[in-house]
DNA sequence: GCGGTTTATATGAAGCCGCACTTATGGCTG
DNA sequence: CAGCCATAAGTGCGGCTTCATATAAACCGC
């Protein structure tokens, strides 16, 4: 174990990576979110919208997983979504239980626009450092939630 | 400008740097506010307490921007801590304007445990992964503050 | 194919967050 | 020092998130 002590003269979130991360994904995803603000969409409402992205028909659990949020709270997003026309729901044919999700047309356009955007903010973001750097960024990420990944059960 | 289309069998947000982001950041700090949610603390008093460690008295506005909140959620955060005797306030004597908040005995102690426990799940986490991934990731993060430190003025 | 367990979604109450706005103080310029 | 803009903190309200729970359907062993 051997835990270093708080080193002097450095504030401890400075050095924490799990605030590292945080205020990385906050700072660098407000940029888009002030995007999104203008254009009057919330961001829960973007990440359902490219969650769904080339996928034929999330379930609302899985959408849920997707998006960092409760599942509740995704049942309440989608009946918003669904009253404005984004989405619909439909019975899995499968397993009666389960709700399949998808985009409308409306929703299916306002995705492909709102994701051309977020390409061209992360382009923009990457082009703020230097090549090598950027190149590392998504790999080191992806090397993290590889081995995050929730140990679904017996983990 | 050329953004690419989007790759054929890979979903918008597996490919997405704001997305890796934000569920890297989410997947890591998860597993700990799992420990925090186990004690009865809530995320935004341990992310409080975690800014105040060190620090001789934040600002209001200053410790908002530090947990990544506005302005307003802070005073209501901090009247609930101060309710449970965590924090106290006091006026800058500069600035009448300014209120300045510290730990109380409790809340250092209580930010003192927590960090010890945060630091113990912070090495956990880079145990996981190579001795130069782990090196790389906190400088990576970095880079990526520095060079998105909000503009302050004039940018 | 019948109970018991597990999984998927929905619901209701309670609390937190954020926006817009207000109040108070400081700082700058003529 | 008067007037004006900038900045700090607090307030009210509406909406969203969450926790705990309910309901329904599927799976599993016998």
């Amino acid at each position: 174990m051997n835990i270093p002590p708080q080193p002097s003269g450095v504030r401890f979130i400075d050095d924490y990576l799990v605030y590292l991360l945080a205020r990385a994904a906050h700072q660098v995803s407000s940029e888009f979110h002030e995007q999104l603000r203008r254009r009057g969409i919330s961001v829960a409402v973007w990440r359902v919208l490219s969650g769904l992205l080339g996928s034929e028909g999330e379930t609302v659990t899985g959408l849920a997983e997707l998006c960092l949020l409760q599942q509740p709270t995704m049942t309440k997003l989608l009946d918003r979504m669904a009253r404005q026309g984004l989405v619909v729901r439909s019975p899995d044919l499968k397993d009666r239980r389960v709700v399949r999700v998808a985009l409308t047309e409306d929703g299916q356009s306002m995705a492909d626009e709102l994701a051309l955007a977020a390409r061209m903010h992360e382009a923009d973001v990457l082009a703020r450092h230097p090549p090598a750097e950027a190149e590392a960024m998504k790999s080191l990420l992806r090397a993290i939630l590889a081995r995050h990944d929730k140990p679904r059960r017996a983990g």
